[in-house]
DNA sequence: ACACAAAATAAAAACGATTTTATTTCCATT
DNA sequence: AATGGAAATAAAATCGTTTTTATTTTGTGT
């Protein structure tokens, strides 16, 4: 009974059903609907208030078939091979719910591509392009030299990058203050009397990786001293890499006295060799973080970062990428935020020779 | 000169450039790439290779307006409301992993719907359906009464939860039996000489919070003992929620000796609740988790988990999927998966008095 | 009143596919 | 050789919009 009821649902409302019903050609309401000023106003408040009450909503498809948009907005999201040790990614949902934030009211929707490489990226994105899978993309994963993002400036496609690459074009783009970040960390810890500082870093081909390692030299630069660029580590971003990092770091002739790490992943497995080595964090050795998700304030000890909601992020990578689809200028639409310093330790940097 | 070059790109090859090509009509184009056995061998080879030569995309709008179908399977993303201290949703990345692994190779591609509460869930999942938004849903965080469900039975739309209600309907999902890992964890305390154990617990209208409270009371009726239901907390699944109920517990006349905690975040808050109020896991307090990203190990000190990769979860989930918008038998597809334990602290449970 | 714009609406074409219906071609049968 | 039917293909209708073009209505100035 239930179910003959449920499937005998007739089928929804179209265009037409509101001019049979207004006794206006099909024209005229679809004019009327997109408010177009040459329909009369008295006609268009009767197709108003006709299509409000049957609660009509328009076909999508016929739409998108129609006028070659989809209203979909495509979000690239890498997820690197599959490791078991993986902590990999988390950030993407409060990615993914700032974009969302900024679309909701527009009538764009997100669509979700899950990429593995930097090549499969590419792909994806001619894909989008081509077969018209979407109006615009999302991107993040930046390399120094990034072939999605020569491509899709030469198409005039619309999309923002999470990140910059380190070329000089003009397209819209959030990113963070890499650079920055990675020289306060290092000028802090430099003040606090270190000089053997460790960088835990992503991989070279990643813009800020590059980035980071020109904050992270300038600081000791600026402090008149030599980048001891022997304490750099490049990996995956995984707790893993972190761990042995610290691992392998510590047992070497000249082991670093401090960590910058550039994930809360990364922390993580930083604190678990420092743990496992029985070292003290705060008393023999000092730990700074970048911090995605805003939890290592529980992270035993605690652990002084330098913090940037990325809900934050999410949402102007969706604002942005509104006002480019709708034919923004990129050159307006760039934006480098400075995460904020949270002191979570005792400030005792500097109590120690290094 | 790239600029209007790239302009310049002539529209993309539709069905009709092949008919103009071979001399076919379009109406043999469609059923010959369609594989229709009422065109002859010969014909489908020749338009199968001018597609291939021209690289013929058959356009998605075009066949969803005809078709009705959109080749988008939606999934609806809790986002819980924003708060500075969240840690949560973490695990979405693998389970979209997952169901992208799954669709790869089919047509179908993954919509993503941010969803706030479970009201908003409903509202989402019936546009979805009136407005054919997509071709099936994936959706969890599936409460003992989940209107979504009765809606979606009722409609015998496509979709596949991740969890299951308390109602005796059928329907495709994935679950993890959350009864027997949560009765599993507490008889291990238990026979490890603990009779007051903490039971970290989701909200109540969530369905697998019920299960785990079943599998814990069940766990002491086994052992003859009554369950300490004082000790039973509910809440979010943040790291706070888990440091301050530790805290809160710790300082009662009667408190707990161990804690089951629901996931990683409540975990890592519930180790830092004990780190701060100097108890040692391990020596005066066990603690067991469940397990979503695998990461407990980097935690100090390494937990004890009951561990499920939550990517098979994901795969599953779009397996399913697949086979239900092909008309599935829903009955065939459901599968409750049980964690495996993996120890991590030395296993002294036992060795000291309750 | 009348012609003539301007305003408002209607009709028709298009978007790119699938599906239904119609036509042609080819053989086998009588 | 005519006929019937199957096989292969073509033509036309359709999905629900938007856009272009055509028609009708209205208003204005003389």
């Amino acid at each position: 009974m239930a179910e003959t009821e449920a499937s005998a649902r007739r089928t929804p409302p179209t265009i037409k059903t509101l001019a049979d019903l207004t006794g206006y050609s099909i024209a005229t309401i679809s004019k009327a609907l997109r408010g177009s000023p040459v329909v009369a106003q008295a006609t268009k408040d009767a197709i108003f208030k006709a299509a409000q009450d049957i609660g009509y909503q328009a076909n999508a498809r016929g739409m998108a078939l129609r006028t070659g948009k989809t209203y979909q907005a495509a979000v690239l999201m890498p997820v690197t091979a599959v490791r078991d040790y993986e902590w990999d990614g988390v950030e993407y949902t409060q990615i993914l719910s700032g974009i969302s934030q900024a679309l909701e009211g527009s009538d764009y929707r997100i669509s979700v591509h899950v990429i593995r490489d930097t090549q499969d990226g590419c792909d994806m994105a001619r894909r989008i392009m081509d077969q018209g899978l979407a109006d615009g993309i999302i991107f993040s994963g930046i390399l120094a030299d990034d072939p999605r993002i020569d491509l899709l400036v030469e198409s005039g496609f619309p999309f923002v990058s999470l990140g910059r690459c380190r070329k000089p074009l003009v397209y819209a783009h959030v990113d963070i203050d890499n650079e920055w970040a990675a020289f306060a960390a290092t000028e802090r810890l430099i003040a606090g009397g270190h000089r053997r500082i460790a960088l835990i870093n992503p991989q070279r081909p990643l813009s800020y990786a590059m980035d980071r390692i020109d904050g992270f030299t300038r600081a000791f630069s600026a402090a008149g001293l030599e980048t001891p660029t022997d304490l750099i580590t490049e990996g995956d971003l995984s707790t893993r890499f972190g761990r042995e990092s610290v691992l392998e770091l510590l047992q070497r002739p000249e082991p670093p006295t401090a960590f910058i790490c550039i994930n809360e992943s990364t922390t993580l497995g930083v604190l678990s060799g420092l743990g496992s080595l029985g070292r003290q964090v705060g008393a023999d050795i000092d730990v700074i973080a970048y911090d995605d998700i805003n939890v290592s304030a529980y992270f035993t000890p605690p652990v002084t970062t330098f913090y940037q909601p990325i809900e934050v992020l999410g949402r102007t990578l969706g604002q942005f990428l509104l006002q480019r689809m709708a034919g923004g200028d990129p050159q307006m639409l760039r934006q480098v935020f400075r995460p904020t310093l949270i002191e979570r330790q005792p400030d005792n940097l500097g109590a120690r020779p290094a």
